[in-house]
DNA sequence: GACGGCTCTGACAACGTTGTCAATACGCAC
DNA sequence: GTGCGTATTGACAACGTTGTCAGAGCCGTC
């Protein structure tokens, strides 16, 4: 006689059912206060939250997004090579799910391929989203967002962006062109005159973005813009490798190299290696994002710190405030992120020794 | 009978209930077909089939995590510092729910909070997860798992073992130890005698499984161990660049250096560098891992390739067969893994000069 | 004391799917 | 033709929640 094995014990969690039998109250009184939506009387409010804490009762989200008509869960969208992008993003999204009570689906996925705004709706209506965050470069490919927003589809992205766009499109914006200018900024500041440019990804727009933080840098300072000094390419260490390999092959070679992000950056370093110059007292490198390799890397990079997880974080609480009615009435606003200087070990005062450091 | 072709949009998207109607079959036949159930006949099974493609019809998540006794949504719970490591990880396990029609529930989690336990058995019940993957370290905590096993939650482990430890949970596993002894007979092979050992983190059981096949290649080779040739820490650049400092100070200073993780023997570089060291010249050096930086430092890491995104596509290919009532009578099998020796530049022949090579 | 207009609460249906169980059809042996 | 086993199908309830709408209670006004 064997005996079954009990459904699991899983299956025993306390619905709102048991809630509302405790404090004598209706299912339905129940899930208002569970969503704090107003008229509850503050004794049965307080009633109901001690049986809600005393069964340590959640509520289903299958039920709920089943049931109602705006989901508890949203998705973020991404495409990107660099895990440490990729995982900062995540985390500030979570974080603001987590805050919020909400769940997250994932969606990695490839910003080439011609039909990915029916991807994105057919996940969104799978999956029942309530939402989505774009990360770059989806996030600014203008035809996917309008058809998004066309289908009923609520998003806030994540674009770089000198100030607000004002599109008509909710976004978290960052100032990539601030932050070049910056680090362009700091390299004519020690000395440079010739100061290479590497750019990244033409389907982001922080490249032209930080291209043009550069370019404005140079201009302030009357430094003409030499254009054998501006390589275009990849956000990739490969690229980084073979830009900088080109520029030093110029009959009058940069003194610093501005790579559009530290992978571009980590190339320049390993190429300047490779042949043998030394950084930062014969080459200046520069990168941006402050990814953690960028500590590790000897010499260590000056580079722009993003505050990735931040914006991630904020862009997915703008998503949230979007989804829910806005109780206060206070329509949420877009908001604009800086990227920060930090400076290291690999960038130097022209003509600096060794030694004299 | 009038069709009505409707176009889909976000609320209106096709049900059971549309495509049962137009393959002129009750809701239950389809629902059979969706799941692939037995007895529906060959013709029902393609006519209801037509009408599901015709209209695009996917079933609903929530509705069907909500009604059937095992959702169709798994977790994936992780613990690690190295993103390049959990988006491998992550990114294999998509790749297999999206093959098996399940949802992913990403879980990044601190693995020294005392109620872990707790957490994972809330975040199951709450968001309905069929089952969890569980990546180290939190896969190889023995209390954690038999806790998830006693409380009825279905998982599979990623763990780090030579052998199947038939143990009675299920696992995917990783012969770090074989991996660490073709390393570590490569440098002995290219003349090294001296080598120095950095641990990594001893809560990650691969720890220590490095270390075995580390020692066991010595002995094999006859060649003694010199406990002031092995260091512990962590799996971090910080300690590879400490562990690799104290290295450098012993009177006898080894020739070649193991260290457990690509980051550990980046920070191993980075010390070398800082001390002036050649690599590979005066110094081998050997990581483990295949990160991509392994590629992109100077000079290349040798190291050892996990398939990492593999593994974890096989840990929850073996959740899921484990879920599914298994048609075909076989029990999903545990299956082991073996990381591949990539010889890069940072390991060289004792005494070898620049010139020569 | 009837009435209108609040505030608060509850009964009930509905969301889209799967589990249960009964009904029907079919094939085959007698 | 009858009976029986198997293959195939369908009706209906149920999962746990929220939306709708109506009802109950209370207060102040005429």
């Amino acid at each position: 006689m064997a005996q079954r094995i009990q459904r699991q014990t899983l299956v025993n969690r306390p619905t709102i059912k048991d809630v509302a039998r405790r404090a004598n109250v209706s299912l339905k009184t129940v899930s208002r206060v569970i969503n704090s939506e107003a008229s509850v009387r503050e004794d049965t409010r307080e009633r109901v939250q001690r049986a809600v804490d005393e069964l340590n009762y959640a509520p289903d989200q299958a039920a709920r997004n089943l049931r109602s008509a705006t989901s508890h869960a949203i998705g973020l969208v991404y495409d990107n090579p660099n895990p440490y992008y990729v995982i900062s993003v995540q985390n500030g999204v979570l974080a603001a799910c987590h805050d919020q009570g909400y769940g997250l689906q994932i969606h990695p996925c490839d910003s080439s391929v011609p039909d990915l705004a029916d991807e994105l709706r057919d996940l969104v209506q799978r999956t029942r989203l309530a939402g989505l965050v774009l990360a770059p470069p989806m996030s600014e490919r203008m035809e996917l967002v309008r058809y998004l927003a066309d289908n009923g589809i609520k998003f806030v992205r994540i674009i770089s962006a000198a100030e607000d766009p004002n599109d008509g499109y909710p976004c978290v914006y960052v100032d990539d062109r601030d932050a070049a200018y910056d680090i362009t900024e700091h390299l004519i500041q020690l000395g440079h005159q010739r100061i290479g440019f590497l750019w990244g990804g033409a389907e982001h727009r922080s490249s032209p973005e930080r291209f043009k933080g550069y370019e404005s840098a140079l201009k302030d300072y009357d430094i003409p813009l030499d254009k054998k000094l501006v390589i275009p390419g990849d956000y990739s260490f490969d690229d980084g490798f073979r830009g900088a390999r080109r520029l030093f092959a110029l009959r009058d070679r940069p003194t610093a190299i501005f790579g559009s992000n530290d992978e571009i950056a980590a190339g320049v370093l390993a190429a300047a290696k490779a042949n043998n110059i030394e950084v930062p007292y014969e080459l200046s490198i520069a990168g941006f994002e402050d990814s953690p390799f960028s500590k590790q890397s000897w010499p260590a990079l000056t580079t722009a710190k993003q505050a990735t997880e931040d914006i991630a974080r904020h862009a997915a609480l703008r998503l949230i405030a979007e989804l829910k009615p806005s109780p206060s009435g206070s329509a949420p606003v877009n908001r604009g992120f800086s990227p920060q200087l930090v400076i290291r070990d690999s960038t130097a005062r022209i003509g600096l020794k060794a030694k004299e450091k």
